[in-house]
RNA sequence: GCCGGCAUAGCUCAGCGGUAGAGCAACGGUUUUGUAAACCGUCGGUCGUCGGUUCGAUCCCGACUGCCGGCUCCA
């Protein structure tokens, strides 16, 4: 534990401290540092709001001004138990009620462990430490936020309230950190999204989670895009374009029926009429009798006393007697079967849209990799057609809780920017290096220096339930991305019982300049699904075999990765980006200048260049602010002078006026900063 | 989905048990300018939805929806 967590965590032991002297019943759960403070899981009748902190933080401040120290007492397992069943942990003393989150704890600490405890004052707490010597060494906290959170993280536990804090080493360092938070508020991506008209949430008419990409918002997808299609292109892939929604087999045969179908927008059912059982029911309404009925419909009544008798027939037609009783509720199926069917038309009446059987089901995608598939099995393959890498910016649909929605970082519609890679495994090693090198790629041009791949492999325990039951493929594919890994030198973390259900993964985790973590990219192996889908190549002596699969997506999806740049740029995005890139100011208004001004607005056009023109009445300083606050990355002011010069006068968003150029000089400059991609 | 908070004009926000206000934006004029804001005027709101309490609700209560902070989950 570093200096300053351990700050941050005696600070948390201190606001337990203060929690009991206000509400001694409160029970303790856990109270570690954390990135940014710590916090303390307090289960609690009273529910702890803002309000409460300046009392709080004035027990915490006695706390600290009585210099207790800290100590630590090692204790058998039986004597901590013991406590904990006496209510005197995570407690100021002896109380009626257990301590139950701490002998919970206690109970799972592996038999063999020692056991600590630590002391500040009268409040003794189950603790591994370290903690500071004194209370006094806490120089500076504030209580920040209060949240919820589950015992130990699972959502079958109660939940409990947790308090959040932060503790620093001195009052500057803090009000440093405070300061900081300010301007990252400012950063939001949906804050500057909407200043830009970057994009739109709209949830009452397009839903939730769903966002609208508004004209500026557009142009960063495009030219997004057309770096990705550069780029793969350059790498070997083909574009393919694929349906958003498949049938109900596709996600069957994938395997994402049912594991995943919780993920998935509800199934969208096409209906048909079941002509027998219309005719029942017509039949049944009329009130006819069954005589006549079955002299007209003997098959069916037929059909009737079989399931009556629990006898297998035509399948279709026992299917539709299936779906009429299915209509009504056990005891009146129950009856209608021993009865008869004649008292149910009533009930039928209520039902009648049960003559409509599902025919047939489709799912909007959740992912692209079953459509890539089948574009795979399209075709004959050979192995002389490998690697085959096909790619696609496919847009999903993913029926995320509405509680992770979270502006364009968390949504419900997603552009991926996926490819399928189709690879024999004497392939796999090169493919997958290629990728993580068109991943380093991506991050040299976005400037993108705070990450961290995170490798996800397999547990051996779980196999043939969590994971594929091939414990070769699953070493072999995981040694050779472990050594592509280490090959490239590339920071990266192994996390054990992480990976797909296919094979082995590696996310991309970056931090945006708010110091949100978010998975930006992933690069997957898939050694089960291919096989699922009877995916073969013929091989060069002339058998069939199953291609390895790899699933890649270095700019993850539009939205988060858009997300994630508006608060990297701050909005400021590079010039290749900049939904405006230049505007084109004038000073006065007389004829020739307007013309000039036109002229050079004109040529940048005729370049690609997303440039606007302001040749408005407001003056110079209303134009430039309009513009400063828009963002345009670059402004080309243009007075009498420069007329005469045949000059611009280049501003730069941010940076202020950089001075007069030659025109065809600064549009030069221009159009080559757009063409390297600069940053 | 769960816990908590919030919902007033396009945006940022004020207000209050007696049917609403500012700044910016938009629109119409005036102004003709050298690097972040020239002036005047106009428009704009069933105070998220539904129900309850009340003589009367934007305000108090409840439900719902959405958003925000977390948890869980994830690209």
């Amino acid at each position: 534990m570093t200096e300053l967590e351990t700050i941050r965590h005696s600070t948390a032991h201190v606001l337990a401290t203060a929690i009991l002297r206000i509400w001694p019943e409160a029970q303790f759960a856990a109270g570690p540092p954390v990135e940014q403070g710590f916090y303390y899981d307090v289960e609690l009748p009273h529910r702890i709001t803002p309000e409460d902190f300046p009392r709080i933080e004035e027990e915490m401040q006695k706390e600290i001004k009585a210099n207790h120290k800290f100590e630590r007492i090692e204790v058998s397992r039986e004597e901590a138990i013991q406590l904990a069943k006496e209510g005197k942990l995570a407690s100021l003393g002896a109380r009626p009620e257990a301590s139950k989150f701490k002998l919970d704890i206690v109970e799972r600490i592996p038999e063999g462990e020692t056991i600590t405890l630590y002391k500040n004052g009268d409040f003794t707490d189950l603790c591994a430490g370290p903690h500071v010597s004194h209370t006094s060494r806490i120089k500076a906290f504030k209580l920040t936020h209060v949240a919820s959170a589950y015992y130990k993280g699972d959502e079958n536990n109660p939940q409990l309230q947790r308090i959040y804090g932060t503790a620093f080493k001195n009052k500057t360092q803090m009000d440093e950190y405070f300061a900081m938070l300010e301007e990252a508020k400012k950063r939001d991506h949906r804050k500057i999204g909407q200043e830009m008209g970057l994009f739109a949430m709209d949830p009452d008419y397009v839903g939730p989670g769903l966002p609208l990409w508004l004209p500026k918002g557009t142009v960063i997808v495009e030219e997004l895009e057309r770096l990705a299609k550069e780029t793969e292109f350059a790498a070997g892939y083909v574009r393919v374009r694929t349906p958003h929604l498949a049938r109900e087999k596709m996600y069957k045969t994938s395997g994402h029926l049912p594991y995943y179908e919780e993920s998935m927008f509800p199934a969208m059912e096409l209906l048909e009429t079941d002509q027998k059982a219309a005719a029942l029911i017509s039949f049944l309404q009329q009130g006819t009798s069954i005589e006549d009925f079955a002299a007209e419909n003997n098959d069916l009544i037929d059909t009737y006393r079989r399931v009556k008798d629990g006898l297998t027939g035509d399948e279709s037609a026992m299917e539709s007697a299936r779906a009429l009783l299915a209509a009504l509720d056990p005891v009146t199926a129950k009856t209608a079967v021993e009865m008869g069917l004649v008292a149910l038309s009533d009930q039928l009446e209520a039902n009648e849209r049960r003559k409509d059987v599902v025919s047939d089901r489709y799912y909007l995608k959740a992912m692209n990799c079953p459509h890539h598939h089948r574009i795979f099995a399209a075709e004959p393959r050979s192995y002389r057609d490998l690697p085959l890498r096909l790619a696609e910016y496919g847009c999903c649909y993913r029926y995320e809780q509405s509680g992770e929605l979270f502006g364009l970082m968390r949504v419900r519609s997603l552009n991926m920017n996926d490819a399928h890679i189709y690879c024999t495994e004497e392939q796999f090693a090169e493919e997958f290096r290629a990728v993580n090198e068109m991943y380093l790629k991506y991050f040299q041009i976005f400037g993108l220096e705070k990450y961290v791949m995170r490798f996800s492999t397999h547990d051996p325990e779980k196999l043939g339930q969590k994971f594929v039951n091939e414990p070769e493929l699953w070493k072999k594919t995981e040694d050779m991305v472990r050594r592509v890994l280490v090959d490239s030198g590339i920071n990266f973390v192994e996390v054990p019982n992480e990976a797909a259900f296919y094979g082995p993964k590696i996310d991309v985790q970056v931090w945006s300049a708010i110091g949100r973590e978010f998975t930006i990219a992933t690069n997957q192996v898939d050694f089960a699904v291919p096989k699922r889908f009877g995916l073969t190549y013929r091989t060069r002596d002339n058998t069939d075999a199953t291609p390895l699969c790899i699933h890649r997506a270095p700019l993850g999806t539009h939205e988060r990765f858009i997300g994630f740049l508006i608060e990297h740029y701050a909005g400021n995005f590079p010039l290749w980006l900049a939904p405006e890139q230049v505007r084109v100011i004038t000073i006065g208004t007389e004829e020739p200048l307007v013309e000039y001004a036109k002229n050079i607005h004109a040529e940048l056009r005729r370049h690609q260049v997303r440039a606007e023109l302001d040749i408005g009445t407001d003056n110079m300083k209303g134009k430039i602010a309009d513009a400063e606050k828009a963002k345009v990355h670059t402004m080309l002011v243009i007075g009498n002078r420069d007329l005469e010069a045949g000059n611009v006068s280049v501003r730069l968003h941010g940076k202020g006026n950089v001075g007069a150029k030659p025109r065809d000089a600064a549009i030069a400059e221009i159009l080559e900063s757009i063409r390297e991609r600069r940053g």
